[in-house]
DNA sequence: GTCTATACTTCGATAGAC
DNA sequence: GTCTATCGAAGTATAGAC
């Protein structure tokens, strides 16, 4: 987890404290954003001292790359293994962080916008979720017969996601116009080829 | 701009050194996000000391709220008009931050996830622009003639904004799985009905 | 292996000088 | 009407004590 040999001592691996860091800073991640995420609110969230996140994790960047690849895992490994159980459109669909981990994606694609080492893991993983969310639907959509013209299960995917990203974003804002006829509209895609 | 009554003293609105910190502060937003904008750095950018951005604003958040403003009236009007111009469905997805536009957008709606001031002011703005985007595309819809079912002018105007928004967030970071075949879809469908 | 004492930098904001 | 001197709080990070 630390970026390179560094001559400071950094904390276990399997910590309970670096755990507890974790958590704190994950929830204030998602509650406030990426910029109340400092070692002070991290640690007095934990009911730690400050300089415990300095021991756990070398750099803020290294806290934020491991916040997100425990959560980046944890997603693929959940998405992997609905897919195996029911290789169904609605999973996909699933898959699309229409949930909570709609507004963690916006955060840290605000914060990879200007921090490189953050930058280069999220674009790692979203490429490989796209990947194997392509070749699902793929797949899926074969079965069901061929698709209008131009409309490539890439367009489909593209698609789908773009519009749970739209309503994730906008939901939290207030701004709801049009996200339940579309909602619906998707629904009668997914169950009704 | 202020937001109340307050004892101290505030620099004129329209002001030359008003306007240079403004054009500092959207500069930095776009290039290093939120969190960058601080009145140190705004000031340093512009030149100048950072005591006068608290002269001309009197809290950070209402120097953001003066770029949001700024930006977001120019955009409001110039899309009225283009839509006076030309009211095409090319002309709304235009207007959908394909462009730079974009990541102004995902900073401001990350910034308001943790900001109330800030959250009702793009509030009130996505829904003023959402229904004039509503009812425009609704016209030119109706022109063409019947929809499929289920498929309301509010369905295609949140699925081309859900994609004009997915590649927006995307495309910076170097993901562009699906991109392609998407925005030829679009194409094809905005020529032709 | 785990945590604390401490250095140094940068932040937002105000009061008051020109 | 415009800008400067300055404060107190918060930020990251390191070296060293238990």
């Amino acid at each position: 987890m630390t970026t390179a040999s560094s001559p400071r001592r950094i904390g276990a691996e399997d910590s309970n404290t670096r755990a507890q860091l974790l958590d704190a800073a994950e929830q204030l991640l998602l509650e406030e954003g990426y910029a109340a995420v400092t070692s002070r609110r991290v640690a007095a969230a934990a009911g730690l001292k400050p300089q415990l996140v300095h021991y756990y994790f070398r750099t803020m960047d290294d806290l934020f790359l491991a916040v997100f690849r425990r959560r980046a895992d944890e997603g693929f490994a959940l998405f992997a293994r609905a897919l195996d159980e029911q290789p169904s459109l609605r999973t996909i669909w699933n898959s699309l962080n229409v949930g909570p981990g709609a507004r963690f994606n916006l955060e840290f694609v605000a914060l990879a916008n200007h921090r490189k080492a953050i930058r280069a893991e999220i674009a790692s993983y979203a490429e490989r979720f796209r990947t194997l969310q392509l070749e699902a639907i793929s797949l899926i959509l074969e079965a069901r017969g061929p698709l209008p013209d131009g409309m490539t299960p890439e367009v489909v995917l593209v698609v789908m996601a773009g519009v749970a990203q739209l309503i994730a974003l906008e939901r939290p804002l207030g701004v709801s116009g049009g996200h339940d006829a579309t909602l619906a509209f998707i629904e009668r895609y997914l169950d009704n080829p």
